[in-house]
RNA sequence: UGCCCGAUGGUGUAAUUGGCAACACGUCUGACUCUGAAUCAGAAGAGUCCAGGUUCGAACCCUGGUCGGGCAACCA
């Protein structure tokens, strides 16, 4: 089975490493690193970064490092690094005894700082950050130098040690490297490694009131880590040059971490931006980080995906350089692969219209075996009790059904899974709104399944559940949150969530599901036979049990029916 | 007007590193079916952004364009 699971084409990235392990370098060793900065939530984006930086250490046999980049205190909260571990170890990525922070290398950065600044590569500049801006230039016009750009370095070493001490105000001064404020490249000119800002950092306390810029702290916590693959997004290309600029400053034997850039995921239907899943979150579009509409970890993992899932879609979505937008259909086909192995079939009505069997004795209960899972043959099988009131669903009768219907119609006969076949004598409706009210069925005893009658073939085959052992359920179906496969694709003057969609959220109260899921734990995942996957939600009580639609079954027949 | 990336069916990713474009999703047929699911069989769909060049031969190399994305926080 292994040896002819096809040649796996190797992704940009594995053909670099593969090339660099041909040479001998890092001593054959890879170790790659998931950077977050704990200032929001984990999305799917993030997952297909987690997924490729561990997938590669155990291809590998390498190492992968959990490191929280927190060198902002006035954006990072402790929330933010709990619900991240979580996610990232939900995923199945094991950074073992690994686990960093940025902010556990301040010192070693300090003391490299004054090193830098001692080598006359890094220097105080007094002025304002408008000041140091203007001076940037922009990307066409080259910059300015500092008129602080050539302090001697035991000036600057002296300004720096008080900007340590905490002898000036936010914004007073700032530690700059002294790189070439020509240089094309906007982030080679004298950038900012130290501001001072006097905030309460969740886990370093008071203790700083200078906290490094993220290309300063990068790199080298990277180095400091042993990272070979410092794997990272197309954005921070051009911040390549001062990654290895600052490697330079501090190298000291043959070892050096590499920056690997590859294009962020993007998927239709779907904002990413952490700022804009914030923005939905404050203002309440969603309940949540984890609303299941979320294209976050958590808000996926409460939908009803897996980690599998999600691994399956991150090895078909694939790793490169270019642009590119993801069908949410691959993401959905993704869970489906893996439910349809695991998930439990059983039967729930989710919108139930009653059908009384005239035939059948009516106080019988009758036990029929069913089926746990056509595709897993150890799932075993269960009971499920049958009467003369059983509840469909109510788009599986019609009383003038088009052509191709193969459902329940006046006089037309359909099997009840696992039970009989039934055949349609009469209806009724309400005289007022002459909605179908119950439907009058015979049933023919020799069909029943697994029977010897049971040969008899019928078109349609339908989910139900017996009225009197039914149990009540809530369903949470859910549809894709935005009416525009590009959210940003609005009208002048509106944004994104101009495309919100409406309809996202569709709560059913009325549900009548089989017996035997009376006693479901949050997270349990089912299949209801012909209408979808779905788990149990964390709002789920013994009283009123909650299911959320993970996604539902390929339905061709309303494809076709909506055509027309 | 500067610099850095990228460009292959509707979508995404490949192509033994120069040998007549493959896989997946999606779409459409059909078979099977006690889930209109799954499964199985098949089909359509790109001639690789454009123009030159090198070569027996180019998606891969060279030149020049075009288009798309990124870069001017004391954010990451």
């Amino acid at each position: 089975m292994d040896d002819n699971k096809e040649k796996q084409s190797v992704n940009f990235i594995e053909t670099i490493i593969n090339e660099e392990l041909s040479e001998g370098k890092n001593d054959g060793r890879i170790h790659t690193r998931f950077p977050p900065e704990p200032n929001g939530y984990l999305h799917i984006g993030h997952a297909k970064s987690i997924l490729l930086n561990y997938g590669i250490s155990q291809e590998y046999k390498g190492k992968f490092n959990l490191r929280f980049d927190d060198t902002n205190p006035t954006k990072e909260e402790q929330e933010y690094v709990d619900s991240i571990l979580e996610d990232v170890k939900w995923l199945g990525a094991d950074w073992e005894d690994r686990l960093f922070f940025a902010s556990d290398y301040f010192d070693q950065l300090y003391e490299w700082a004054e090193k830098i600044i001692m080598n006359g590569k890094a220097y105080v500049d007094d002025q304002p950050a408008e000041k140091i801006s203007e001076q940037r230039g922009t990307p066409s016009k080259p910059g300015t130098e500092s008129p602080f750009r050539n302090r001697i370095p035991e000036e600057n070493l002296d300004l720096f040690r008080r900007m340590k001490a905490g002898e000036f105000p936010n914004g007073a001064k700032v530690l700059r490297a002294k790189v070439d404020m020509t240089s094309p490249n906007m982030h080679m000119r004298d950038p900012v490694m130290y501001r001072i800002l006097h905030a309460h950092h969740h886990r370093t306390g008071d203790k700083w009131c200078l906290y490094p810029m993220y290309d300063w702290a990068h790199g080298e916590s990277d180095y400091l880590e042993g990272i070979t693959h410092s794997i990272c997004t197309l954005e921070f290309e051009v911040h390549r040059p001062l990654y290895d600029w600052f490697v330079d400053q501090i190298q000291e034997a043959e070892y050096r971490p590499r920056q690997i850039e590859f294009a962020r995921l993007n998927l239709s239907y779907t904002v990413m931006s952490k700022r804009k899943l914030l923005e939905l979150v404050k203002e309440g579009y969603v309940n949540g980080w984890d609303d299941p509409r979320m294209p976050t970890i958590s808000g996926l993992r409460r939908r009803g995906y897996t980690p599998e899932s999600l691994k399956i879609f991150a090895e078909k979505v694939g790793v490169a350089k270019r642009n590119n937008v993801i069908d949410v259909a691959l993401l959905e086909h993704s869970v489906r692969e893996d439910l349809n192995k695991k998930a439990s079939r059983v039967m729930a009505v989710l919108d139930p219209l009653k059908v009384i069997i005239t035939n059948y004795p009516e106080n019988e209960t009758e036990i029929l075996r069913a089926e746990n899972n056509p595709e897993d043959p150890d799932a075993g099988y269960r009971d499920l009790p049958f009467s003369n009131e059983v509840y469909i669903e109510r788009s599986d009768f019609m009383t003038d059904p088009p052509k191709k219907y193969f459902r329940l119609a006046p006089g037309r006969e359909v099997r009840l899974k696992n039970a009989y076949i039934i055949k349609c004598e009469d209806y009724k409706t309400d005289e007022v709104t002459g909605e179908i009210v119950e439907v009058y069925c015979t049933y023919d005893p020799e069909s029943k399944s697994g029977g010897a009658g049971s040969q008899r073939k019928v078109k349609g085959t339908l989910h139900w559940v017996s009225a009197q052992h039914a149990i009540d359920a809530e369903v949470r179906q859910f549809d894709r949150l935005f009416k525009n496969e590009d959210p940003e694709n609005v009208e002048a003057g509106q944004d994104y969530k101009a495309n919100l969609n409406p309809d996202s959220l569709t709560i059913m109260k009325a549900c009548k599901v089989e017996p035997g899921l009376r006693d479901v734990n949050p997270g349990d995942k089912f299949q209801f036979q012909r209408m979808g996957y779905f788990c149990v939600d964390t709002d789920s009580t013994p009283e009123m049990p909650v299911f959320n639609r993970t996604v539902p079954l390929r339905d061709p027949w309303s494809k076709m029916s909506s055509k027309k």
